[in-house]
DNA sequence: AATTTTGATATATAAAACTGCATCATATAT
DNA sequence: ATATATGATGCAGTTTTATATATCAAAATT
């Protein structure tokens, strides 16, 4: 029993400062107060179900009851969340919208470029993928050799060279681990502080 | 909040039914008395974590704190696809759900079967793709053939057939045409912020 | 160096969980 | 009809959480 509370607790934590709050950000957020989140923490309370369930809320967690020594894909997916950085898939969707942007302007100053039309059903087929499987630098590197294309001189080569890149971002989307999927079978990821334990 | 609580109330009384316990055979292996857990089945009381892991633990549960943000970034990446008839994204998303609960069950009752991890690797591959890009009707035979893998004598027969129509899911998604494909390119598609109103 | 931030800890109080025990209404079994 | 099982609910006593408030030592920041 107690090693589940134990882990609760050190989840709790992990997740909070994983956030960069302190506690008293964590106070007002949750409205639970400092002095109470110090001692769940620490792991001298008994706290209640709905403090926890306020302070999960805050640490954008939900509160499971999974089965035991249970696998799963949901799980998986849990972990692609955790592994992953927000922020990339933002910055991701950036390039992504620059990049269409880009091609936008370039079909219309140069409509009859050789290539461009494949290079835009490249494009286009990465919608066929989730944004977390696309890969920030080389979707940076695409959307900087895209740009190159539209400047006098310099269309064959850069068209070309997005090619190449695309083949690259395509790959890795197709290829590349998905997040943490080494570890996703083989250790229950809802219990991050069990990782030792139970595999 | 109070819908964290009331989900767990619930999900330990299915639990315990599931497992054909009554409340005092219950009380018995987790020591907590039966007119509390008439009361906590009721959410009439707000629970402490310990008596929660008493009873998750005699009910072969485990309390768990998982990211919101998979949830989140599903729906956020589902949004994606705008003009996609968002009925059936939702429909897709419950199927993949239902697979990942069935998948979690097979997983439970037998372990060993043989080609298990493989199809369960297909599955979680298809966290590559948007679920835009994935085919309901295919996902529904999915988890209608998968389903009867837990029926005795239909295992590896149902397995194969899943490893198949995986197949047809993941050629589907790498090959047909992308939805409104022709404004792809004109149309915000990773706008997430704007389309960002409710959290 | 001075100031601010951070987490830990103490205090007193109210509220509520928890417990053992008992009992009831209803359903089920004999 | 009687006996048994089940879940719900009441009661009183005990324990503990949660809270507001305050303060401290150490770390971080200015």
């Amino acid at each position: 029993m107690s090693y589940d509370i134990t882990g609760i607790a050190e989840r709790l934590q992990a997740a909070r400062k994983t956030k960069g709050l302190s506690q008293r950000e964590l106070s007002e957020l949750a409205g639970v107060p400092q002095a109470q989140i110090s001692r769940i923490e620490a792991g001298t309370v008994d706290l209640r179900l709905s403090s926890l369930a306020a302070l999960a809320h805050a640490l954008d967690l939900e509160l499971a009851l999974v089965p035991r020594k249970a696998v799963a894909v949901v799980r998986s997916l849990s972990r692609d969340a955790i592994s992953y950085n927000r922020k990339d898939v933002v910055a991701i969707q950036k390039e992504m919208q620059r990049i269409s942007e880009t091609m936008r302007g370039i079909q219309m100053s140069m409509p009859d470029l050789e290539g461009l039309q494949r290079l835009q059903k490249s494009i286009s087929d990465l919608h066929r993928f989730r944004v977390s499987m696309l890969d920030l630098e080389e979707m940076k590197k695409l959307r900087h050799i895209i740009e190159q294309i539209g400047r006098p001189g310099k269309e064959m080569v850069s068209l070309n060279e997005s090619l190449k890149i695309m083949r690259t971002i395509r790959n890795k989307a197709s290829h590349d681990p998905l997040p943490d999927s080494g570890d996703t079978l083989s250790r229950p990821a809802y219990s991050l502080d069990e990782e030792d334990d139970d595999a």
